[in-house]
DNA sequence: AAGTCCATAAACAGCT
DNA sequence: AAGCTGTTTATGGACT
C-alpha cells in the first residue's frame, strides 16, 4: 500500500529524474543561468596585464591634451584648475561655447533641457568640456607624478650612500611603479564611491575587485552619445541624421549582450574614433523608437540602468523616468563609464580567452565546428569543463571535439554561450568523479579550483561523500553539524548554492549511508565526523595494484591540473574576480594548503609505489600541485579568524555570508 | 550482462 | 504545525 504510492511516485519520480539525472546537467544548466545573482552584475576589473592598454590610453590623452594646449595658446586661455570647484556659472551658453571653460552637469543639463543649442552646437559643447576635463585630468595626474618624482628624487638623495646609476633606474621604476597604483588606487576608489552611491553594482560574493586602471576620462563621443540619449528621450521625433560618427551607447550595450561584435571591444579606442559604430547606432535608436518596449533600458516594466531597476508602468514613464532619473549629469556619466569599462573588460577579456581557445583548440588539432565563442565570465567554465571533458574522456587521448552548440542556454547577461553550454552538458562532470575514483586528492582539486568553484556554478568532480569528508576535515575540531556542512557547501561552491533541497538530501543521504561517517551526539546537538579508516576501507582497493588505473588517473588528472592553472593563469591575467577572493575571505586557505601537502604526500606515495613507467601525466602533476600550493598567500589577518569561522559556533560570519545565497538561505541558527 | 557506485527523489519518524 | 534532522528505500545512469 504504501509501497505502491511510494512506487507511484518515484516513478512520477523517474520521468524527472531521466531529465534531471541523465541529462541533468543540461537542465541544471539552464536552470544555473536562470538565475539573476550570477552574472547579472559583470565583474568590473582590470589586471596588471592591461597596463599597456593604460599606457595607450596615455597617449591618446596625452595628444588630446597637446591639440588642447596648443588651441589654448591660441586663444590665450588657461583651463580651470577644477571642475568641482568652478563657481556656478553664469554664463551664456554662447560664451561657453566660445571659451572653454568647465561646466557643471547641473548647466549642462539647463542648456539641454532649456534647448537653446542646436544639436550641433551640443556637441561641439559637449565635445569641449570632455577635452576640458579630460585635460585637467590628465594635468593633475602629470602633476602628482612629477611631484611624485621630484620627492622621490629627493629621498633618494637624502638616502645619498648609493648614488649608483642602476639604484636610480630603479628607483625611478619604483616610482613609476607606485605613481601607477596611485592612479589605479584614485580609480578603485572612485569605482568604490560610485558603489556606495549605488552606481555601480557588485555581487557580495564578488571580491570587491581590482583595479581600474581605465583612464577616467571620458572620451567625446561618449559625451556625445550621452548627450544623444538624453535628448532622443527628450524628443522622440528627432532623427538622428548627424550621428554618422557618434557611438551610440546601446550599441555597447547590446555588444555586451551579442559578444559577436567584437570589433569594439579589441580596441578599446575604436570609440574614439566612431569607426566602429557603422553598423550600428542609427539602426538602432532608430528601433529603439519604433518599438519602444525593445529598448536596452527597459524590460518588464523595469528600468534597466545599472542599479536602478525602478518600475515603470509602461514605455512613456520609462521614458519620463529616464530622463529625469538619468540625465547627463555626474551620476549618469560616472555610470556610463563604469559600463563602458565594464564592457571593454569583458569583451577584452573574450578575447583574449577566445584567442587562447583557438590556440588550444588548433594545438589539439581539434576541429571545432563551432568557431564562435561564447562570452564573459563563464567561459571560464568552460575551459574548465573542458578540461575535465579532456581528461575524463578517455584519459590518454586526446579530448574530443566539444559537441555543437544546440540548445543556448540563456545566460542571463549575454548571448548564447556556447562552449559553456555544450561542454557542460557534452561532459557531465557529475558522473565522473576522478579523486574518488582515482585517488586524487580533493583537497588540492578544491584549493587550486577554490575561486572558480565558488564563483562558478560547476558542479565539483567530487562525491558528496567525498565532500562532506572535506568539509568536516577542514573543520579545526573535524567534526561539524548538518548545518555546517551545508553551509560548507554553499560557501565554498556556487553550485550549491541552489537546488538546496536536493543536494541537501543528498548530502544527508549520504550522511546516513556510508559508515564512513559517525554521528556524534554533542551537548548542542550532534555533530559528524569522519571515520577515516572507514572512508578509506572503500577507496584504495581499486587502485592498488593496478597500475593501469594509477596511470589513468594521473594522467587524467595531469590534463586538468594543468589546464585548471592555464584557466587560473587567464583568470590573473584578466584579473578575474574570482581570483581575488582568495585574499579576501578564505577561511580554509592554510588547512587546504595542509591538507594538499597531506593528501599530496599519500596520493604521490600510493602511485610512486605501483608506478613502474614514466607516465607522461605525472610530472606535470607534481609540478602543479606545489605551485598552486606556494602561490596562495595566506593572509595574515585572515590567519587565525577563518579557522574560528568554522568551529561550532552558530554564529559565525560565515552565516551572514550564507544569506546571500538565494535559493534557500541556509539556516543560521540550529539548535 | 551483472555488479557497483553514485545521484536523486521521496517517504517517514523523531525532535524542536 | 512547520521545519529540521536523520534513516531508509527505490530508481536510474555511468562505469567496471
Amino acid at each position: 500500500m504504501m509501497q505502491e504510492s511510494g512506487t507511484e511516485t518515484k516513478s512520477n519520480g523517474s520521468a524527472i529524474q531521466n531529465g534531471s539525472s541523465g541529462g541533468n546537467h543540461l537542465l541544471e544548466c539552464g536552470g544555473l543561468r536562470e538565475g539573476r545573482s550570477n552574472g547579472e552584475t559583470p565583474a568590473v576589473d582590470v589586471g596588471a596585464a592591461d597596463l599597456a592598454h593604460v599606457q595607450q590610453q596615455q597617449q591618446v590623452a596625452r595628444q588630446l591634451l597637446l591639440q588642447q594646449q596648443q588651441q589654448q595658446q591660441v586663444s590665450g586661455l588657461k583651463s580651470p584648475k577644477r571642475n568641482d570647484k568652478q563657481p556656478a556659472l553664469q554664463v551664456p551658453v554662447s560664451v561657453a561655447m566660445m571659451t572653454p571653460q568647465v561646466i557643471t552637469p547641473q548647466q549642462m543639463q539647463q542648456i539641454l533641457q532649456q534647448q537653446v543649442l542646436s544639436p550641433q552646437q551640443l556637441q561641439v559643447l559637449l565635445q569641449q568640456q570632455q577635452a576640458l576635463m579630460l585635460q585637467q585630468q590628465l594635468q593633475e595626474f602629470y602633476k602628482k607624478q612629477q611631484e611624485q618624482l621630484q620627492l622621490q628624487l629627493l629621498q633618494q638623495q637624502h638616502a645619498g650612500k648609493q648614488p649608483k646609476e642602476q639604484q636610480q633606474v630603479a628607483t625611478q621604476q619604483l616610482a613609476f611603479q607606485q605613481q601607477l597604483l596611485q592612479m589605479q588606487q584614485l580609480q578603485q576608489q572612485h569605482l568604490l564611491s560610485l558603489q556606495r552611491q549605488g552606481l555601480l553594482t557588485i555581487q557580495p560574493g564578488q571580491p570587491a575587485l581590482p583595479l581600474q586602471p581605465l583612464a577616467q576620462g571620458m572620451i567625446p563621443t561618449e559625451l556625445q552619445q550621452l548627450w544623444k540619449e538624453v535628448t532622443s528621450a527628450h524628443t522622440t521625433e528627432e532623427t538622428t541624421g548627424n550621428n554618422h560618427s557618434s557611438l551610440d551607447l546601446t550599441t555597447t550595450c547590446v555588444s555586451s549582450s551579442a559578444p559577436s561584435k567584437t570589433s569594439l571591444i579589441m580596441n578599446p579606442h575604436a570609440s574614439t574614433n566612431g569607426q566602429l559604430s557603422a553598423h550600428t547606432p542609427k539602426r538602432e535608436s532608430l528601433s529603439h523608437e519604433e518599438h519602444p518596449h525593445s529598448h536596452p533600458l527597459y524590460g518588464h516594466g523595469v528600468c534597466k540602468w545599472p542599479g536602478c531597476e525602478a518600475v515603470c508602468e509602461d514605455f512613456q514613464s520609462f521614458l519620463k523616468h529616464l530622463n529625469s532619473e538619468h540625465a547627463l549629469d555626474d551620476r549618469s556619466t560616472a555610470q556610463c563609464r563604469v559600463q563602458m569599462q565594464v564592457v571593454q573588460q569583458l569583451e577584452l577579456q573574450l578575447a583574449k580567452d577566445k584567442e587562447r581557445l583557438q590556440a588550444m583548440m588548433t594545438h589539439l588539432h581539434v576541429k571545432s565546428t563551432e568557431p564562435k565563442t561564447a562570452p564573459q565570465p563563464l567561459n571560464l567554465v568552460s575551459s574548465v569543463t573542458l578540461s575535465k571533458s579532456a581528461s575524463e574522456a578517455s584519459p590518454q587521448s586526446l579530448p574530443h571535439t566539444p559537441t555543437t552548440p544546440t540548445a543556448p542556454i540563456t545566460p542571463v547577461t549575454q548571448g548564447p554561450s556556447v562552449i559553456t553550454t555544450t561542454s557542460m552538458h557534452t561532459v557531465g562532470p557529475i558522473r565522473r568523479r576522478y579523486s574518488d575514483k582515482y585517488n586524487v586528492p580533493i583537497s588540492s582539486d578544491i584549493a587550486q579550483n577554490q575561486e572558480f568553484y565558488k564563483n562558478a556554478e560547476v558542479r565539483p568532480p567530487f562525491t558528496y561523500a567525498s565532500l562532506i569528508r572535506q568539509a568536516i576535515l577542514e573543520s579545526p575540531e573535524k567534526q561539524l553539524t548538518l548545518n555546517e556542512i551545508y553551509n560548507w557547501f554553499t560557501r565554498m561552491f556556487a553550485y550549491f548554492r541552489r537546488n538546496a533541497a536536493t543536494w541537501k538530501n543528498a548530502v544527508r543521504h549520504n550522511l546516513s549511508l556510508h559508515k564512513c561517517f559517525v554521528r556524534v551526539e554533542n551537548v548542542k546537538g550532534a555533530v559528524w565526523t569522519v571515520d577515516e579508516v572507514e572512508f578509506q576501507k572503500r577507496r584504495p582497493q581499486k587502485i592498488s595494484g593496478n597500475p593501469s588505473l594509477i596511470k589513468n588517473m594521473q594522467s587524467s588528472h595531469a590534463y586538468c591540473a594543468p589546464l585548471n592553472a592555464a584557466l587560473q593563469a587567464s583568470m590573473a591575467e584578466n584579473s578575474i574576480p574570482l581570483y581575488t577572493t582568495a585574499s579576501m575571505g578564505n577561511p580554509t586557505l592554510g588547512n587546504l594548503a595542509s591538507a594538499i601537502r597531506e593528501e599530496l604526500n599519500g596520493a604521490m606515495e600510493h602511485t610512486n609505489s605501483n608506478e613502474s613507467d614514466s607516465s607522461p601525466g605525472r610530472s606535470p602533476m607534481q609540478a602543479v600541485h606545489p605551485v598552486h600550493v606556494k602561490e596562495e598567500p595566506l593572509d595574515p589577518e585572515e590567519a587565525e579568524g577563518p579557522l574560528s569561522l568554522v568551529t561550532t559556533a552558530n554564529h559565525s560570519p560565515d552565516f551572514d555570508h550564507d544569506r546571500d545565497y538565494e535559493d534557500e538561505p541556509v539556516n543560521e541558527d540550529m539548535e
